[in-house]
DNA sequence: TTAGCATTGTTAATAAATAAACAGTAACTG
DNA sequence: CAGTTACTGTTTATTTATTAACAATGCTAA
């Protein structure tokens, strides 16, 4: 299925209504209202509203939305279809947190390698991603025709790393590295800092602080 | 120093500048063109010196920016005068990567305590962190003025975590967990996940295939 | 059977974020 | 020393995101 330009937050969001519902499907609980959606996210219902109006998702007056059929949907609008396959680039702290938080969460992504260049990762097995040899790169990348990098080497390994992927025809690089990248347009990045999350925090806790005072 | 009503994404910006400019500071490299700045964190010029006329930072004409400078007015602006003290509570591969990231890199904030219900990792040092009974939080919180909290231990705990720190008067969490958290409005909540970033990258990776195929 | 209620879906209004436009200025150039 | 260049700083315009407003629906219960 396919939506026309549909904003990046909202597309974010999908992601987020997925990750929540799935969290609270059972037997018991068919259906969701978009209050509780919202209080889930921290967002309003409104907002909640809005989304699933724009991928065309109706849901029942007086009982909410199907959990299921949104999850669906929101499958068919934000996977693709034939499947995504990612890579995992440098095995350490951060790598393996990313690969034992992922396993088994999402059917149109799989992963389906690390690399790394230490010997005692390499050729091993981790919660079922193999290891290998960061050499071998380009060569894994492209018979297993992996889209998707994700990249938690040391910063200072970080540019190459991301030039070696482009090469190998990766088309979305997530960059957990300080490393700024550079990237050319038809290949999508996206940054994150925990240190940046954290200033956050500590900046506007230290603002609620004075005005809650 | 303070600024009324910094916008939130500028404040994201402007940790984001400083760890930039951290990253090209050097004896040879004095200053910095808004352009520079811009093309590290992949925005336009306009945005960067819009952000500084908001701070009040006035670059040199010909020169640009004075790095030095501009690092000390963000602390001052972002960071607080008596500095703020942080705690992650769960110290496996996630509560790890962080402490080791974060390791030195911030002055006004200060990672103090971990906790964990892992005896194997009580009352040892990891990273300079000493890690304590998840039993010791509320008096380790109080005693050492804690005020912000990142929640990285398995999901099902997340909640009563949160109270926990909310009771013990935290200001401000961090949760990597998926599991939503309900704190009063006085506590600032930031969350983060990694699969919402891969979908993000998924999505538009595949979505900029099709454009410039 | 009808008034009241809680909900969805959509449009309209507002707010926030980004980008464009451009004036000002100091250094350099011929 | 007039003109050109390459920036900064600020205002204005545009785009994007959020919120508010409200009509429509169908169940509930008086
Ligand atoms: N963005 C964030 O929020 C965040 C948080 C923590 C760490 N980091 C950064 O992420 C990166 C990884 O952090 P970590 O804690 O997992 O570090 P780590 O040292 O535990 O892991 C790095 C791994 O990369 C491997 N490696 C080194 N050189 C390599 C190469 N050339 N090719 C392939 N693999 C290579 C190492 O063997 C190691 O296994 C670092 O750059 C760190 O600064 C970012
Ligand atoms: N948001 C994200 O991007 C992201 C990424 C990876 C993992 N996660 C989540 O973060 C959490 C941690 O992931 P991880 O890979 O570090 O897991 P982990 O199992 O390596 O670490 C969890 C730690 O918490 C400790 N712990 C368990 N119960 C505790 C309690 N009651 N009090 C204190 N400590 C306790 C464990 O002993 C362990 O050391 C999990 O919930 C995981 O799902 C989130």
């Amino acid at each position: 299925m396919f939506i026309k330009n549909l904003p990046h937050k909202t597309v974010e969001r999908l992601s987020q209504y997925r990750r929540a519902l799935l969290m609270i499907l059972s037997k018991e609980k068919t259906h969701v209202f978009s209050h509780e959606i919202a209080q889930m996210l921290h967002i309003t219902p409104v907002q909640v509203r809005r989304d699933l109006m724009l991928i065309g998702y109706s849901g029942n007056l007086r009982k909410g939305y199907d959990i299921k059929e949104l999850i669906d949907l929101i499958g068919k609008i934000i996977d693709s279809e034939r499947g995504q396959r990612v890579a995992v680039v440098g095995l350490g702290n951060l790598g393996k947190a990313f690969i034992s938080y992922f396993k088994g969460k999402r059917s149109k992504l799989s992963m389906i390698a690390a690399f790394d260049i230490n010997p005692e990762k390499i050729n091993r097995v981790f919660d079922g991603v193999p290891c290998y040899h960061i050499n071998q790169l380009p060569e894994i990348i492209k018979q297993n025709n992996i889209s998707i990098g994700i990249i938690t080497v040391p910063s200072e390994q970080a540019p190459e790393i991301a030039e070696s992927l482009v090469l190998s025809g990766i088309k979305g690089i997530l960059n957990y590295t300080p490393k700024p990248l550079n990237v050319p347009a038809y290949v999508y990045l996206e940054e994150y800092d925990m240190i940046t999350s954290l200033e956050k925090v500590a900046f506007f806790a230290k603002k609620n602080d004075e005005r809650f005072k």
